[in-house]
DNA sequence: TGCTAATTGGTAGTGACTCTCAAAAGTGAG
DNA sequence: CTCACTTTTGAGAGTCACTACCAATTAGCA
């Protein structure tokens, strides 16, 4: 896989570079005072303070208070994964591989580590961002759900395929929690090979694998 | 005079009537108005008025908009089927035995299955209440999963349990939306069947099933 | 420098939801 | 039936997310 996008810092214009920053400003302050003292007793007018631009400002910049800590695309960059991956592969493993791709994408710099974490703490804790991640979750599982169909030249909306795309999604979705649950200390790629393990042997075996001890 | 034997109706106080038909004109006000002009268009106030209480009482019997719709207690029903489905039997049967028994139950009359019609359509057009309902789907895998753990003597927290049950509410929300999708006219009980089958099947075999004909 | 278009801040809403408190209605005993 | 008592209700004020709009500022460019 060639590496796809260089760092155009320069070639951004001072309006773009602005609004990155302001973005940047607003999401890491919104954070640190969620981490504080607390998600619903954070108003926006505060995050705009500590953010230094006005409350408008921060709805303009985010749709809602939820989408501060959520906001993302790796949905799309998941689809591309998705879609390259060759057409005999079987679909769960083209999934799996899609998903390894997507993880090393966005774990490539320490920071970028680092500040999942903290937002995966806060989505861990507040009911709101955990509702929220699950919307973004179902929106996702609905374009892969698309993919799949032009993968295997069905119907979109066929019943099978849906429910083929909601196991996985709904699998991936524990596995996620169940990371951020235990402080996000295991290797998330471990735990994804874990979740699709369940998903292709003890599904058809109908009984989850019991493991003696709990790493 | 001692009256005949008094109808088992007349156990239940008049408080506890009252605030049954309470709560029944509420939701009955609230949907006929959702359905008629929108849900995001309908303020509490109007479902109030509509039900001939204040909005305060509103509130009281429901904890959130969305809530009017959707709250119901099926899930503890099915957690009741389930743990009364016998120790040998296989997860994935006992869950699909559990919710069979639980659509039985709440498809027992007429009025009923109307009912859950006219709410399921709002379901199906509204995003909050969507978001709202993989909220309780979420809730309803959280208790399933302890009463898996017992059943099999592992931890509630282990990952492949979780992973596993994740897995098959996914499936089975998607099932349930597609179900809604079609305008509920096709059997749900077939839909269930066909969903399991995709998680007995399909999964194992890494490539979901293709149809000649969509029903 | 001056024109144009994008970005921002402020102001005034709407509506869901909370808290509090006093009025009203059901309950149970004498 | 009447008198406490408890529960339920309604009304008011308040918080906060979010929207719509307009005026002021600022970047982009000739």
């Amino acid at each position: 896989m060639a590496p796809m996008t260089p760092p155009p810092v320069a070639k951004i214009s001072l309006r773009e570079r602005k609004k990155l920053r302001t973005r940047q400003a607003i999401r890491r302050a919104a954070v640190r005072l969620f981490t504080e003292q607390g998600y619903d007793a954070t108003p926006i007018d505060q995050i705009a303070e500590a953010a230094e631009v006005s409350p408008s400002t921060v709805f303009r910049y985010f749709p809602t208070k939820e989408d501060i800590v959520l906001m993302d695309e790796d949905d799309a960059l998941m689809e591309v994964f998705f879609r390259a991956r060759p057409a005999h592969e079987p679909p769960l493993t083209a999934l799996r591989e899609a998903i390894r791709a997507t993880l090393a994408q966005i774990y490539d710099t320490e920071e970028a580590v680092e500040d999942i974490r903290r937002r995966m703490r806060l989505v861990a804790t507040v009911p709101a961002l955990r509702a929220r991640l699950d919307e973004g979750l179902s929106a996702s599982g609905a374009s892969m759900t698309d993919a799949l169909a032009e993968r295997t030249g069905t119907a979109p909306d066929q019943l099978e395929l849906r429910v083929f795309l909601g196991a996985v999604l709904g699998g991936l979705r524990e596995a996620l929690l169940y990371w951020v649950a235990r402080d996000l200390s295991d290797d998330l790629g471990a735990i994804v090979d874990r979740t699709f393990d369940v998903l292709e042997h003890d599904l058809a075996d109908s009984a989850p694998r019991v493991e003696e001890a709990a790493g």
